[in-house]
DNA sequence: TTCCAGAGTATTGTATACAATTAAATTGCC
DNA sequence: GGCAATTTAATTGTATACAATACTCTGGAA
């Protein structure tokens, strides 16, 4: 039997990254308090903001997120008022999201709470451009290790 | 009205935290399918691994998750076969998480499997101790954050 | 034209997260 | 010793995530 190493908590890279997403989102949460909006709700609508009207699909693709956690999600953001969701009649697999008159009125808005939230944060754009272009790196990294014959194994093979 | 600037998502830290995130979730769901293990029953079972016997109070305090969470993933773990829950006899509102032998017999594999996995992502110990570095100050702003005013105002302050 | 493979969305089932509440046990304080 | 305040887990309710499945629609091939 080879000699193993201990695998702790607190040196784990993945553990930071879990941990700093938790408060990224907390973060969200408490200065979206006054629209209403989870983190998860709030990206949406930044993509909308940039780019309704989108099908589901390609919102999906901007956000990494499935039908099963957006067709949920978005009928929730349509109950408080900020978007749409139409059949679309061209084609009728197709959802278009799209925004409504409130969502535009209060983009600036939003905007600008964010703006002052992320001032609180007293970082450089320096630095935010530097962590992002290394977790660009981690991130391609993890997409090539999931094509990895050792990491798709199915679960048989191991017993 | 003040000019504010359009926010994109691209540009946001935190959507790069929080699609990491995502992606190593994945990563570790994946590695450890031979073991059927979730990434967070699999954080909590290497704080375990350190420290074992643990309350569900001390695990919360280092993993940063509460009862809500824990209870239910603890006693998926238990039906697993990972651990066992029992009622402190000194102090009967504290529940003892112990290791199974299964756990304890596991453990190196499990360290071997996640330092092999590991291994494909080809990141250098330098270069992971400076991401953790830059998350902690990310992170302890992001909690500094939290007591301010601004953030911390009601819904009701801003209608 | 009919049939069918594939696309797009919704649904189901399982597992987190976390705020808020509940319930039980313990501690402090008189 | 008695009781309010605190501590600890569990529970409840809401909102993600995501794999797997179901369902509908579309476009193309026979």
């Amino acid at each position: 039997m080879p000699k193993v190493s201990p695998v702790l908590l607190d040196e784990q890279l993945c553990f930071s990254i879990y941990s700093a997403s938790k408060k990224f989102n907390h973060f969200y949460q408490s200065a979206l308090a006054p629209f209403g909006l989870t983190y998860p709700q709030y990206i949406a609508m930044l993509v909308l903001w940039e780019d309704a009207p989108l099908t589901v699909h390609q919102l999906g693709d901007r956000l990494e997120l499935d039908s099963g956690t957006l067709t949920p999600l978005l009928k929730r953001l349509e109950k408080q008022g900020w978007v749409t969701r139409v059949r679309s009649r061209t084609d009728e697999r197709q959802v278009l999201i799209h925004l409504t008159e409130m969502a535009t009125a209060k983009r600036d808005e939003v905007y600008q709470r964010i703006g002052q939230c992320q001032t609180l944060l007293g970082m450089t754009n320096k630095e935010i451009d530097s962590m992002m272009t290394e977790l660009v790196t981690v991130k391609e990294q993890l997409d090539h290790v999931s094509d990895n014959r050792l990491i798709t194994k199915k679960v048989d093979d191991f017993d």
